[in-house]
This record gives C-alpha cells, sequence and structure tokens, in this order.
DNA sequence: AAACACTCCAACCGCGACACC
DNA sequence: AGGTGTCGCGGTTGGAGTGTT
C-alpha cells in the first residue's frame, strides 16, 4: 500500500530559495527549534510554501548557525579522501568527522573536486609508490567473490602522500587470534584488488587493497592519504597494520 | 559575439529505518 | 503484528556560471 502523499507538490515552491525564504525560516527555527512539532507540518506553521523536506534539507544545509561556509581545507580534503576510502559513500559518517560541514556539502565536493583531483594523481607516472611499506588493512573490505571480476581489477598504481606508520599487525592480530584460539597460516594466498567508483562523470581509482584469505579470517589492505587522524573509531575492529610487518613475520605463525 | 561544452552545487527524489499507534 | 507517518541518507538532476571554440 503506498503512502499517503506529505503535502500536494503541485502548490508547493520548488526550485532556489529567496533570501525571503530563508529569513522566514531562520527566524521560525531559531525562535522555536527544531523539535516544537515535525518538519512536515513546518512550512504551514511557519507560513512558507514549501514542503518540509525542502525546509529540513535548507536548514541543515545552508541556514543552522553553526554551518561552515567556504573553501575546504587540505586538511579536509584528505580527511574525506581516507574516509572515503574506508567508508565509501557513507557521506554523513564523513561529514561528522568535519565540524560544520554537511553530507551534502561533502558528496559535492568530493564529486566536483577531490575525484578529480586523485584521478588525476593517480594517472601520473611520475608518482612512486612503495607498496611495501604504507599499506593497512581492514576485514571489512574484501571484496565478494563475484564482485571481483566487475568492481575490482588487479593493476598497478602510483599513488602519492600515502600514510604510513600504523599499528601492529602482531599487536592487532593478539587480541583476534585470542578469540580464535587457533593457529592459522597468513599467507596462504594474496590477490591486489583497486576499488573502482563510477558516476556520469566517469570513473576512477581513488585506492587499492590487497586481500588476503586464510582458513578462518580474510584479512584486506588498502590505502589512506596522508594526515588522516586514525583514531579508534576508525580502526574500526582495529585490524589495521603496516603491510611490511605482516611480511617480516614467518608463517604459519602461533600467538599466545 | 554566439554557440557549445563543461563545472559546480543547491535542490529534488526515492527508499530504508525507525517510531508510534 | 502490521500499517502509517516521519526522518535521514545517498544518488541524481537542473540550471546558473564559466570556459572554450
Amino acid at each position: 500500500m503506498g503512502r499517503t502523499p506529505c503535502c500536494d507538490k503541485t502548490k508547493v515552491k520548488r526550485g532556489k530559495w529567496s533570501p525571503e525564504e530563508d529569513e522566514i525560516l531562520k527566524n521560525y527555527l531559531l525562535k522555536h527549534g527544531t523539535t516544537a512539532g515535525n518538519w512536515i507540518t513546518l512550512p504551514h506553521r511557519a507560513g512558507l510554501k514549501r514542503w518540509g523536506k525542502s525546509c529540513r534539507l535548507r536548514w541543515l544545509n545552508y541556514l543552522r548557525p553553526d554551518i561552515k561556509l567556504g573553501n575546504f581545507t587540505q586538511e579536509e580534503d584528505n580527511i574525506i579522501c581516507s574516509l572515503y576510502t574506508q567508508l565509501g559513500s557513507r557521506w554523513s559518517v564523513i561529514a561528522s568527522k568535519l565540524p560544520g560541514r554537511t553530507d551534502n556539502d561533502v558528496k559535492n565536493h568530493w564529486n566536483t573536486k577531490l575525484k578529480k583531483k586523485l584521478l588525476a594523481t593517480n594517472a601520473n607516472p611520475t608518482n612512486n609508490f612503495d607498496d611495501s611499506k604504507q599499506v593497512f588493512h581492514s576485514s571489512s573490505m574484501v571484496p565478494k567473490e563475484e564482485e571481483q571480476q566487475a568492481v575490482y581489477s588487479p593493476i598497478q598504481f602510483p599513488v602519492p602522500n600515502w600514510n604510513s606508520g600504523f599499528s601492529s599487525i602482531l599487536d592487532n592480530n593478539k587480541s583476534m587470534v585470542q578469540h580464535d584460539e587457533k593457529q592459522f597460516p597468513l599467507s596462504r594466498f594474496r590477490q591486489d584488488y583497486f576499488k573502482i567508483s563510477t558516476s556520469r562523470e566517469g570513473s576512477m581509482i581513488f585506492g587499492s587493497s590487497s586481500v588476503e584469505m586464510h582458513e578462518n579470517i580474510d584479512l584486506a589492505w588498502f590505502n589512506t592519504f596522508e594526515g588522516f587522524p586514525m583514531d579508534d573509531e576508525i580502526m574500526g575492529a582495529g585490524l589495521w597494520t603496516q603491510q611490511s610487518v605482516l611480511e617480516d613475520i614467518d608463517f604459519p605463525v602461533t600467538f599466545s
């Protein structure tokens, strides 16, 4: 059964917001807050000929007092790139790491600037990437078998400014292995993948991952950008490490 | 100067999640 | 338990602005 429309879309104004409408909405929300009633009835209460969703979007993206306008900084760019590599297009999560930025803002910035910038740098053959030192991993990045051909492709990649110096696989794997209480071989199989993002403006490679498949666990490595703060939340399950550390280990390994 | 191509971003749209009845 | 209403998210689009031919 379909849902009853929240309003008659033929009777509401659409398109660009005028300064007058902005003023009405802003004044109303500053006076009454966003929790007094719901967004659907807000336009009627505030005296606007808009629909609630449009009011909500306008407030969240442009009118609320803590919004940060202006160009993105290099540090913000780095954070966006790193988080996108790890999380994909979870713009609200990415925006939550950038005070004053909105998901729409971050999404637009990625689509119009960062994606192209990365594409350009990835295509530059003078950039040398030391694959043995600057890679870390996440178990959540392992591609499904059927996705490997379509979404990932094994290629060489030159990427500048990759991050380095992550936590040790020994430390991280200790807890993982203790949990499994098993001995396992770490280098049974390895394959490199690159995640490819597509849109109407083209496709690009924005990062890489390497996957190791083991008897009881899969590990995947991928790359991030210099300057990105690796806090616990971003590190997820704690399965991040330097590839070089892993490769120094004799296999199989037993952790006590 | 005009036509066309491209870029950028504000806004729209559909859908899933969740709360409430 | 299931229907309905609302919210929030992410993908997409419209169109203004800018660059190029």
